[in-house]
DNA sequence: ATCTATTCCTGGCTGC
DNA sequence: TGCAGCCAGGAATAGA
């Protein structure tokens, strides 16, 4: 599913459409487009100006203060294809397609499951989205202090608190298993309990991981495919999500698999200590 | 403030 | 082999 690493793979490699121009959408899924489909439609003429990335969102600046924001949930693919083409994984599941130019490439919006979302409307607007307003801080850029800072002042579960958007913007499920693994921080350990040593060490530990995970193109895990078609290549470098009933790679123990606030969770007994 | 359950959805898996 | 039933989960929402 596509987290931090995979929207920002999907971002980097869909550079080359800045400066192109989307003519105008045709929405084949309504309930993908939140808000109204028809106002997408009436779409225009709109040269893309910039594609950037905030938390798990995509966001497409165009000419004349408007935008596109993108949410791919849980099994969204976004990608540049030939107005006739067709790939088994894609095109059966296609709910938005915005011709380019000369109408002979489409940008595409794919979702299976469709949980993904599809925003259309002014910068301002989109920004002022109460989703995007909740956002936590990025991950990336986050100091070690600010960080710290704020793991203190919440009460809860380490690993649900690194869920939650509002504390952290980007962090999924997969990464938070990898990031409390590299960290050797057990799931359920009370995040204001933590210390500063530990904080710095699970500060550090999230930032080596996405790092990582977005120099591989992401993970593949569950549908998740690059804008050209690929797979990512994170999921070979995985230590602990989807590895129950394995050897830990760090000390040989057995990978245990819990469930933590509705979600499946993957952590060693032995060298993750509450 | 924090937690739990529910909803959305369908491909893929399990078990009979 | 065929099919029913269940599972995966990000985010919004409701309720405890």
């Amino acid at each position: 599913m596509p987290e931090l690493p995979e929207v920002q793979t999907v971002v980097t490699m869909l550079q080359p459409l800045v400066g192109r121009t989307i003519q105008k959408a045709l929405v084949l899924h309504k309930p993908t487009v939140s808000g109204s489909a028809e106002k997408l439609e009436r779409l225009r003429a709109r040269k893309i100006e910039r594609i950037h990335r905030r938390g798990k969102y995509i966001r497409f600046d165009l000419a004349g203060g408007q935008g596109l924001l993108i949410h791919l949930r849980m099994t969204g693919w976004l990608g540049e294809l030939s107005a006739d083409e067709k790939r088994p994984r894609i095109d059966p599941y296609i709910r938005v397609r915005m011709p380019l130019d000369d109408g002979r490439q489409h940008l595409v919006f794919s979702d299976i499951r469709t949980f993904g979302r599809v925003w259309y409307g002014a910068r301002e607007a989109l920004d002022a989205h109460r989703s995007m307003q909740a956002l936590g801080p990025e991950p990336l850029e986050i100091t070690v202090d600010d960080f710290t800072r704020r793991l203190k002042s919440h009460r809860g579960r380490v690993k649900p608190l690194l869920l939650n958007q509002s504390f952290l913007a980007g962090v999924g499920n997969i990464y938070a298993d990898e990031s409390l693994f590299a960290a050797g921080i057990h799931p359920l350990a009370d995040a204001s309990r933590l210390g500063a040593a530990r904080a710095a060490q699970l500060h550090a530990a999230i930032q080596a991981v996405l790092n990582a995970s977005i120099a591989a193109g992401g993970s593949s895990v569950e549908n998740f495919l690059r804008p050209d078609g690929e797979s990512g290549w994170y999921q070979r470098e995985l230590r602990i999500y989807g590895r129950a009933g394995t050897p830990c790679t760090r000390c040989g123990g057995i990978v245990k698999r819990i469930v933590v606030g509705q979600r499946g969770t993957w952590f060693c007994g032995s060298c993750q200590k509450r």
